[in-house]
RNA sequence: GCCCCUUUAGCUCAAUUGGCAGAGCAGCUGACUCUUAAUCAGCGGGUUGAUGGUUCGAGUCCAUCAGGGGGCACCA
């Protein structure tokens, strides 16, 4: 029925598809010209407001005879029109005639109230911009089945405003995220995404395959060795917000490609790094609404700066109740929680005895700092004390934001805990390689330096209260919906020719 | 990978102990130049996720499979 209409645009000649439609004003800037609009006479007639041109597509419809009245939504804002036969004339009015829920419109008019009061935009002209040939959702509940919504993307976009403004934060607050590092002398980079090594953090990489040189890539998993080989290089301040790949469990926390800012500042440290992290979340929730103390799984969440600084052994003393040194007591402690504690490392005991009383149990913000050095290689020890390392995690109700590290510069020490940590892999594991580039270029010496990675998916989660990372995502990763389950032929890429190179030259 | 829940019209949802698959919105026809999820009258709309089984009879019970959600595990 809809592919009728579109003929019979065509017949009015109109173009149903439209075209370049030049100097429409976004709907929320229409609306702000509500001061302008004058008054009604003593008669209860509106004079003629100022002229306005929108954009937009057809939300909602309202006929009443040589009348009709829409609801126009633009990705700023929501406005109705009010159609009349003998404002518009008889050829627009034979236009409207053909207008569906859905549709794509522009709009020429001046903006004045209806009788009760309504700031409406009185529509003089009207232009097809988009005739939509598949109904939109239903009118009141819009599409609410999570699949379709996380499926069905462009359609959850323009019938679920909440959707549509939680990307616009997200995209304000990556801005918010680049403008802080670079008003701080960072520079932004771009490190390979495709890597022979998978380097950087413990996960299990995503493999693929380069023809010509007949090369195993892998995905990478984290951008940390290629940004600091540009502190060697002398690129003091780096970052780079890499869409990274970890091929492991998904969850309501966890997609498969995700988004990470890594930074790295040469003669910085940790602490240089956690008020980097308080200045970069300020002004992302500058970005977003402005307010510090903002709900969260329905509780709330004050993230006025400075945020509370507590060791590891600190927290794991008060909420495990024994000294994180005390072999025995922990030992038992763990065992009372039913961990298999035969032949495991203390370390390992008190990581997750750490796991499992301290993290759930941290509001937040709160940065938990200085960790057993043996949970983490890559980070230089205190001079105070080699057992710790200089390593902070961000926490906010138990969700871990950011990771931050007083890096390890020694190049001898890190090929040593490099070889230490394959040493001790499952053969399941055994993707993981040393990176011995890496370690030569550690060997013209890199700087003293801090590092921060912040999970860009998690921190939007936290500050729009979405519980889903899903709910961030623009297009998260689903099992493809096989129209039929046969479809599913088994790929059979060795015995397929070698495509041509058709894009040779892009 | 394991456990629980879920899948009915384009969308949102009903359907009693197993007994003719329904409503609202959307769509179509008509009325109405100030409506607000407009209203009023009429009409059409389905392989109940798929396959098999039990039964005189299955949306409903059983089995297998698929998609999705949540939890656990894996993992920062």
């Amino acid at each position: 029925m809809r592919r009728v209409k579109l003929e019979r645009i065509s017949a009015l000649g109109r173009d149903p598809w439209g075209h370049r439609f030049d100097d429409h004003q976004p709907i929320h800037d229409v609306r702000a010209l509500e001061p302008h609009v004058p008054p009604k006479d003593e008669a209860g007639h509106q004079p003629p407001g100022p002229v306005a041109r929108i954009a937009g597509r057809v939300m909602l419809r309202r006929t009443a005879g040589k009348a009709i009245f829409l609801d126009l939504r633009d990705w700023t804002g929501k406005i109705q029109v009010f159609c009349g036969k003998s404002q518009v004339g008889d050829e627009h009015w034979a236009l409207l005639q053909e207008m569906d829920l859905g549709d794509l419109l522009g709009i020429d008019g001046t903006l004045g109230y209806t009788k009760t009061g309504e700031l409406t935009i009185f529509a003089t002209k009207i232009t097809f911009l988009g005739k939509s040939i598949l109904p939109p959702p239903e009118k009141w509940h819009g599409l609410t089945d999570v699949e379709q919504r996380y499926r069905n993307r462009s359609v959850d976009l323009f019938s679920n405003q909440e959707s549509m403004s939680a990307f616009l934060s997200r995209s304000r607050i990556i801005a918010a995220v680049r403008s802080t590092l670079g008003a701080k002398n960072f520079i932004e980079v771009e490190t390979p995404t495709m890597q022979a090594i998978a380097g950087g953090a413990a996960a299990r990489p995503f493999v693929t395959h380069h023809n010509t040189l007949d090369l195993e890539l892998y995905l990478r998993i984290a951008p940390e060795l290629y940004l600091k080989r540009l502190l060697v290089g002398g690129m003091e301040r780096v970052f780079e917000i890499a869409r990274v790949f970890r091929n492991e469990g998904i969850s309501t926390r966890h997609n498969p490609e995700f988004t990470m800012m890594e930074c790295y500042q040469a003669y910085g440290d940790y602490n240089s790094m956690m008020d980097l992290t308080e200045s970069i979340f300020t002004a992302a929730i500058k970005a977003v609404d402005g307010q510090f103390v903002r709900p969260l799984n329905g509780r709330s969440v004050d993230f006025t700066p400075p945020w509370s600084r507590w060791t590891y052994s600190e927290l794991f003393l008060e909420h495990v109740g024994c000294e994180i040194h005390d072999t025995v007591a922990v030992a038992s402690k763990a065992f009372a929680k039913g961990f298999d504690t035969e032949g495991v490392a203390h370390d390992v005991l008190v990581s997750n005895l750490f796991e499992e009383y301290v993290e759930d149990a941290l509001e937040g913000p709160v940065f938990v700092t200085d960790y057993p050095a043996s949970l983490c290689p890559l980070t230089k020890r205190k001079t105070t004390d080699p057992a710790v390392a200089e390593r902070f995690e961000l926490f906010v109700q138990g969700m871990e934001l950011a990771n931050a590290y007083t890096e390890l510069n020694d190049p001898i020490l890190q090929e040593s805990l490099f070889r230490n940590q394959l040493a001790g892999q499952k053969a399941e594991d055994s993707m993981a390689k040393m990176d011995h580039e890496f370690i030569d270029a550690l060997k013209h010496a890199m700087p003293p330096a801090g590092g921060l990675g912040i999970g860009i998916d998690r921190m939007v989660m936290v500050l729009l209260d979405k519980p889903s990372i899903r709910d961030v995502i623009l297009f998260p990763l689903l099992r493809p919906k096989g129209q039929d389950s046969a479809s599913a032929e088994p790929l059979e890429s060795e015995n397929r020719p070698e495509p041509k190179s058709e894009f040779e030259g892009m």
